[in-house]
This record gives C-alpha cells, sequence and structure tokens, in this order.
DNA sequence: AGGGCAACCTGCGCGC
DNA sequence: TGCGCGCAGGTTGCCC
C-alpha cells in the first residue's frame, strides 16, 4: 500500500491519538509481524509511555519512553486504528497495543507483509532496513548532484533505480510512474545515460510531487486508509496510475501499461523519452 | 558487486 | 457456481 506519502499521512493522524498515553499489555495475534524477538517485544513495550512518532521514508518510528522505539513498516496492506479495546477482534487484526484507558491501538494487515522491530532508540539506523536506504525526497541531502552521482552509479532502468530505495527513499510504484511521465522520461530508460538536464527536472518533480502528495494526503486506489479511516485525495490527480488505454493528457497517445522489473508500469510512449 | 527473481500472504476480478 | 490465473501503494534473500 503505503509510500512515504501515505506513511506521512499515517503519522501525522496517529500521533494525536496515541500520544502520552501508556501501553498496559502487547498481544501478538500473529507473532511474525514481530521482526526482532517477540516476547522481548511484549515483554519490554509493557509499561512504557508513547512519547511521539517519527518516520524516515516509508518507516514509522514510534518512540516509547525507556530509551524504546518500534520500526514499522506498513509494506502493501499494514493499517493502524485505535478502537476500544472490547471492540472483536478483526479477522486480519495481528498487533493490539492496549493502554490503559481501555483503548487500543490496533495493527491490521490482510497480506501480513508488514513488519514491526523493537530497537534501542538512536540506533534505528543501524540496526533495521533504514540502514540500507539513500535520502529522502526534499531533505537538504536530495540535491540534484546527489541524484545525478546516484544514478550515473546504476546499470538498470530508471523505474528499477527509483523503485529500488538505496538512492532515493520512499518513492513506490505510484509515485515513480508519475514522476517519469512528469518529467517525460521512458520508465525503460537506462539510469546511468539520463542527460543531466533530465536529471535536474526529475529532481524537481520527485520534490513537487512528494510535497503535493502529503498535502492532499496521500492516494487511495484500493484500501489505503489514514489512522482515521480516512482514504487519500490524491487519487483524483495520477497522471498515469491505473490510466492504462486513456489519452495522455499531454499528447492524447493512449497510455500503455508494460511489466519492468514484475512490476505494473503504466507510461505514454509518444512523450516519454528513451535514453540507452 | 550488482542485478534478476522467487518468496512472503490474502483477496478480487476475470475468463472459461 | 466454481476454479485457475493474474494482479495488487513492498522488501528481502538467494542465485548467477
Amino acid at each position: 500500500m503505503p509510500e512515504m506519502p501515505e506513511v506521512e499521512t499515517v503519522r501525522r493522524t496517529l500521533l494525536p491519538l496515541i500520544k502520552g498515553k501508556t501501553i498496559k499489555e502487547v498481544t501478538l495475534w500473529y507473532p511474525k509481524i514481530i521482526a526482532s524477538d517477540p516476547a522481548e517485544f511484549v515483554q519490554k513495550v509493557a509499561g512504557q509511555e508513547v512519547l511521539t512518532i517519527d518516520r524516515y521514508a516509508k518507516y514509522l518510528l514510534i518512540r516509547l519512553s525507556g530509551n524504546l522505539t518500534i520500526v514499522s513498516h506498513l509494506r502493501m496492506e499494514g493499517k493502524y486504528r485505535l478502537v476500544d479495546v472490547a471492540t472483536p477482534k478483526d479477522k486480519h487484526d495481528h498487533v493490539q497495543f492496549a493502554f490503559t484507558d481501555q483503548t487500543a491501538l490496533r495493527y491490521n494487515d490482510v497480506r501480513k507483509f508488514g513488519r514491526m522491530q523493537l530497537v534501542e532508540t538512536g540506533t534505528e539506523k543501524v540496526t533495521t532496513g533504514i540502514s540500507k536506504l539513500g535520502v529522502e525526497p526534499n531533505s537538504p541531502e536530495f540535491t540534484v548532484k546527489y541524484l545525478s552521482i546516484g544514478l550515473k552509479r546504476k546499470k538498470k532502468s530508471i523505474k528499477n533505480t527509483l523503485l529500488d530505495q538505496s538512492v532515493v527513499a520512499g518513492l513506490g510504484n505510484i509515485y515513480v510512474d508519475e514522476v517519469l511521465w512528469e518529467s517525460k522520461i521512458h520508465p525503460l530508460s537506462m539510469a546511468n545515460k539520463i542527460p543531466q538536464k533530465k536529471v535536474k527536472e526529475l529532481h524537481d518533480n520527485i520534490n513537487a510531487l512528494i510535497s503535493l502528495a502529503i498535502e492532499e494526503r496521500g492516494t487511495t486506489i484500493h484500501t489505503y486508509l489514514d489512522a482515521n479511516g480516512q482514504t487519500g485525495g490524491f487519487q483524483k490527480m495520477l497522471q498515469v496510475y491505473g490510466h492504462r488505454g486513456e489519452p495522455c493528457v499531454r499528447c492524447g497517445t493512449p497510455l500503455e501499461k508494460i511489466k519492468v522489473t514484475g512490476r505494473g508500469t503504466t507510461y505514454c510512449p509518444h512523450c516519454q523519452v528513451m535514453y540507452r
């Protein structure tokens, strides 16, 4: 499900619901969600207070007292919601954090792909998947020069390179298709062959698109919901994703859908230029 | 070293 | 109605 704008929206909506609450008990209905030791997770998280929630790319960092952080990745379909602790368990509820005030945070994930890991606060950038990530869009480190050097290192398609989180962290299948259309770059272009002028365009478009998608509270295609159960608004602004066969709004050519390293990819075969 | 691809899961829509 | 197949906002681990 979620890419960086959706995860940021979850962070913003979840924080006011749980900040300051004390966790009384953790229940693991499907322990595989916990990537660290499940018994230790249950034992150490109980009794802690939720201090705040940070985010890096698509990872949520739930900051607890006791110098603990839950690093949570929603993968395709993970969702959080706050319920009364007496609410019957949904079929796909896998983890519960029961608070001292009779409310509970439930983690729900139809495909069970999401993962949580308990780490000592401050070590998350070396002890979790975050260690392999590149820089985030709109960060001071994300410069045109950084992107240019990153792309030159990659001998594969620009589509695959932008999905690979090691150069730019936070983009996923929807926003990569959108940003390549916006930048008029064919998804099968080689990352290391894109001219400097286009790299600058790509850089600026990534920043603009991510900012706009966050303002719109993310994109809902199938199932994405924020912590209040609300859908995003960006789907109405998508130009290519989900629009196979429809005319390109720039040139009228029907949009095509192909597979690029296993991922569905929609693009305009006329105005997106191939660099090879 | 870096790239390709199956694996991890469930549900839905489609064709037969 | 039922079944099999392909598809889905992601990552990772294994193979070459």
